[in-house]
RNA sequence: GGCCCCGUAGCUCAGCUGGAUAGAGCAGCUGACUUCUAAUCAGCAGGCCACAGGUUCGAAUCCUGUCGGGGUCACCA
């Protein structure tokens, strides 16, 4: 049930009516009208800016419209009173019922309350992660993980069939580094000392890589030519490397449905298919760039190349797809991987990145909006770095310290679940201080536990009303529930449906943590409201009859937290400790 | 220099794609526990929404410019 989208078609629904009766002049276009919850409670319950929005197309004055609209709302039962206010808002109070009935909604569907068919099936990919295959996933991957994941688990919810997508890059100059390294591992396997060159990846991890093709090939690859030993070395290596992203990934809880290789895309014409796909549309050509605006590279010199007319499409220079010796870019694939989508049908794509990849999205969209003549939409979503801290003082990773912060580091300190919410109470273009000792700190300072701690304090308090089912508290008389502070969690509730479409349409999840924060606030006042005045709490000695309400009440909103904590990935306490 | 993101309370951040008197948490002050776990709650105080214009019934939100912070910038991925 989502209150607001029922009401809102009931407007629209009375604004026609008011349009056939002449009271308004035809051809209206009602698109902007809302309805939302009033920032002031005292306001109403619903409030609706249709006479606002309307009063100058229809040159009428917001007063006028508003009334003759409060005079038609009312009709409906659900709708006890409409007063028109302010420049012209028509706020809404609707019937108690409502919202009580809705706990039995609630308590029926579970989890699944809040659900939405606004996707409407839609097929939506969603590329996330995508780390080069060159090592384990550090602190800066863990961010765009935790967001694309969130992401997909509500547009899931959200009614959209969601496929979740990792993109190898396996295909380009940093596996043939990876695998130099690797062979360096090896010889060092073999007795040799290895030679880590600059350039070359110097971590440790590699070392189980090098024994292991110890084991594979004994000694035979020791001073044989590059060109020997390097095709394998490189497969080899990135499988390795994949299997300890995938195991990374898992330690958070991220799964992926695809794997993509960018590799695949070579020598089986797919790349071609997709510049060729280009071409036909006119936007290949063969030509040279200008220098970049602005500051000029010392070795700059101007090159025939290439080019795909990606301003065609919105970009703000022309991007090369091969280089100057015939070889394709990193764009080439990049561009065919987006094609392969287009062509497995999603109707939506999103791309996850990280913040210093925002040089790249104009031009991918420019791709995308070319290669499906503009019909299939591609969002990127950009994730800013996390700066992280240590006691409060900031922690500076660098590579050639070698001090990088892992992914399986931060998760085996604080743990999944907190990683994960701390990733998404921000915006994800926002940068993020991460703080180890606050993010273990269990007070209200930390959203994790503040949110636990209010599904672990419904599920005591269940527990001590001998944990009746969701089936029994279904049955309970919840007109009972009356008070001002028990409305207001009430409302608080109806607007889940309402949150999770509006976070799902702007593939922000974070709001999901916000509101998840608020909710869990309404709660805490209520429960404590039972320690100010003992005929406020919710298991009551002698009124089995508004105890069962009340408790069908809170384990409501345990309902509802979990299904948000489930869109976060996030596992709800049932005991703190 | 071009492009992208950001600028909201002392600090960390929300602000529902233009709505009513701009909200939380932390820090500060004042109160509430022989508890349905106080890991919590109530209250007070705290603001030129970076700045200047513009768009309109109405702007923190949209457009332009300026300042400040970050990212990025021709065959690397």
């Amino acid at each position: 049930m989502n209150l607001f989208a029922e009401i809102k078609s009931v407007v629209i629904e009375k604004l026609e009516a008011l349009t056939a009766a002449g009271t308004l002049p035809a051809g209206l276009s009602f698109a902007n009208v809302t309805v939302e919850p009033p920032r002031d409670a005292l306001h109403g319950d619903l409030a609706t800016n249709a006479a606002m929005v309307l009063a100058k197309p229809a040159k009428m004055k917001p007063r006028d419209i508003a009334e003759a609209l409060a005079a038609l709302l009312t009709d409906d039962a659900r709708v006890t009173s409409a007063d028109v206010a302010g420049p012209g808002f028509l706020n809404l109070r609707i019937d108690p019922a409502v919202f009580q009935d809705m706990l039995a909604d609630i308590l029926a569907k579970g989890n699944d309350f809040g659900r939405s068919d606004m996707g409407a099936g839609r097929k939506v990919n969603v590329e996330y992660v995508s780390a080069n295959p060159t090592g384990p996933l550090h602190v800066g991957h863990t961010r765009g993980a935790v967001f694309g994941d969130a992401l997909s688990s509500l547009l899931d919810f959200a009614g959209y069939n969601v496929t979740r997508e990792y993109y190898i890059n396996d295909g380009g100059a940093q596996v043939d580094v990876l695998a130099r390294s690797a062979y360096e591992r090896y010889r060092e396997a073999c007795g040799h000392a290895p030679e880590i060159k600059e350039g070359l990846y110097p971590g440790d991890y590699l070392k189980p890589v090098g024994e292991a093709l110890k084991a594979k090939y004994g000694d035979s690859l020791i001073d044989r030519p590059e060109s020997d030993w390097l095709a394998d070395i490189r497969l080899f290596a990135t499988e390795a490397m994949m299997d300890i992203v995938r195991s990374d990934l898992a330690s958070l809880g991220v799964k992926m449905d695809v794997f993509f290789s960018e590799k695949a895309l070579y020598g089986t014409g797919k790349i071609e298919a997709a510049i060729a796909s280009l071409d036909a549309k006119g936007l290949i050509y063969s030509g040279t760039l200008a220098p970049p605006k602005g500051k000029l590279p010392e070795d700059w010199e101007a090159r025939e190349q290439t080019l795909f007319r990606s301003t065609e499409h919105g970009d703000d220079v022309d991007r090369p797809v091969q280089k100057s010796d015939g070889s394709w870019t990193y764009f080439a694939p990049d561009i065919a991987y987006h094609y392969d989508k287009i062509e497995r049908g999603f109707d939506e794509l999103i791309d996850v990145f990280g913040a210093d990849h925002g040089g790249y999205v104009k031009r991918m969209k420019a791709a995308v909006s070319a290669l499906s003549d503009g019909k299939v939409p591609l969002d990127i979503k950009l994730c800013q770095l996390v700066r992280l801290f240590k006691d409060g003082e900031p922690f500076k990773m660098s590579k050639r310290a070698n001090n990088f912060i892992l992914l399986s580091d931060v998760v085996e300190q604080v743990g999944p679940d907190v990683t994960r919410f701390v990733m998404l109470t921000r915006k994800n273009d926002a940068p993020l201080d991460f703080d180890f000792k606050k993010a273990l700190e269990q007070s209200k300072d930390n959203p994790v536990f503040y949110v636990q701690y209010a599904h672990a304090r419904v599920c005591s308090v269940l527990k001590k009303a001998g944990n009746p089912t969701d089936a029994t508290l279904q049955q309970a008389d919840f007109s009972l529930l009356t008070t001002p502070a028990e409305m207001a969690l009430l409302k608080k509730l109806a607007e889940w449906s309402r949150l999770v479409e509006l976070a799902a349409k702007h593939h922000e999840p974070h709001r999901v943590a916000f509101y998840l924060f608020d909710l869990a606030s309404e709660f805490h006042a209520l429960q404590h409201l039972g320690k100010v005045d003992p005929g406020l709490r919710f298991n009551l000695d002698g009124n089995p009859a508004l105890s069962a309400a009340r408790q069908g009440m809170i384990r409501a909103v345990a309902v509802v937290i979990s299904a948000g904590l489930g869109i976060l990935g996030v596992t709800p306490a049932n005991e703190m400790r």
